[in-house]
DNA sequence: ATTATCTATAGATCTATAGATAATGC
DNA sequence: ATTATCTATAGATCTATAGATAATGC
């Protein structure tokens, strides 16, 4: 990591551990010692080790959020505005350095530390669904929860299967597979 | 829980512990004083902690892997079964008295005493997928794991939504969604 | 004076094992 | 003799804080 501040390498080895081989069991000693520095020495750029992993998280929702708020005042028709934000958000997530999103599932985020990362996660969700509201009112009204799933089971791919599709493959895959699950529509 | 063994009290506890806090959250004494126990009686019934965990993945998993053997057996209409199936598995995820499926996301998931977990999570994928591409071979190739990913997304659904739809609905909304990703098909 | 590190450690765990004990069943 | 518990503890962590140190910048 050329160039990159304490704090980034922090940022970075402990988003490579916690993918890797969990929150918990990633002591702050291990994540010290992958920077390359002492492990006293990460208290004086962190207050703590749930800082570390709330802006990890924050900052993998954050874009995806931004766009969505980006989207909505550009006025496209709302099916190819979901598309937009589909590509965007699977793009966000399997380019990625470290498969973070795998910690979104973690119990460990019902805690107050990690408030704001589950606010900001819960906008991007309610865009999903005004989105698919808007396109076609006729699906069950869970559609837009399902097609924010269907987008965070990338995170499950990318840790699962071993021959991943290219990043584009899978924007284009998954944001028609979106617009399948909004139904028929009218024409 | 009247009439379960010590062993099934301990795994229900452990379940509902390791859903709520985590696993790595949540230490054998915990377990142990939720069911009524000391600590280290436990160790009669489990040779570890990690075997605690693996039996409550596994039990999550079977159910539906058994399902898709027997309808594979049935030879209806593919489309058919695959909604059947997604139909099964919801029910499972949904109806389990915690939300276990929650930690299939665990990086710790990745070692070697999950290993009959994954093996058999990953046949259950195998079976989406060889239903969907006999169902409709026009799809992407990914299709069947968007499935997959869409019935699993009932977990993060069933943790973060306060108001989530009765398992029937969820049931007929996913199963109906599922059959959307499959595309127009020929007719 | 500020910034960024270090050493040393308090204090609190945590898992798993050893070995005792009591009840039940042959 | 077997089953299911218990007490006690070894041994290994782990997070966060206190306070020292060295380098840089005013």
């Amino acid at each position: 990591m050329p160039d990159a501040t304490a704090r980034e390498e922090i940022l970075d080895a402990a988003a490579e551990l916690f993918a890797q081989r969990g929150y918990a069991a990633t002591s702050t000693r291990l994540i010290a010692e992958t920077v390359g520095i002492r492990q006293a020495s990460l208290y004086y750029h962190f207050p703590n080790k749930e800082q570390i992993l709330a802006e990890l998280l924050e900052a993998t929702v954050r874009p995806s959020l931004t766009y969505a708020e980006e989207l909505s005042a550009k006025d496209l028709p709302p099916a190819t505005a979901l598309r937009d934000l589909v590509e965007y958000d699977v793009g966000v997530l399997v380019g990625a350095r470290w498969n973070i999103g795998i910690l979104y599932a973690l119990p460990e985020i019902a805690t107050e530390p990690f408030a704001r990362f589950r606010r900001e996660r819960d906008q991007l969700r309610l865009a999903y669904r005004a989105l698919v509201e808007a396109a076609g009112p006729e699906t069950a009204g869970i559609t837009g929860d399902l097609v924010f799933g269907l987008v965070e089971s990338v995170i499950g791919m990318r840790r699962d299967l071993p021959g991943l599709p290219a990043p584009e493959q899978l924007q284009e895959a998954i944001g028609a597979a979106a617009i399948r699950l909004l139904g028929p529509g009218p024409g």
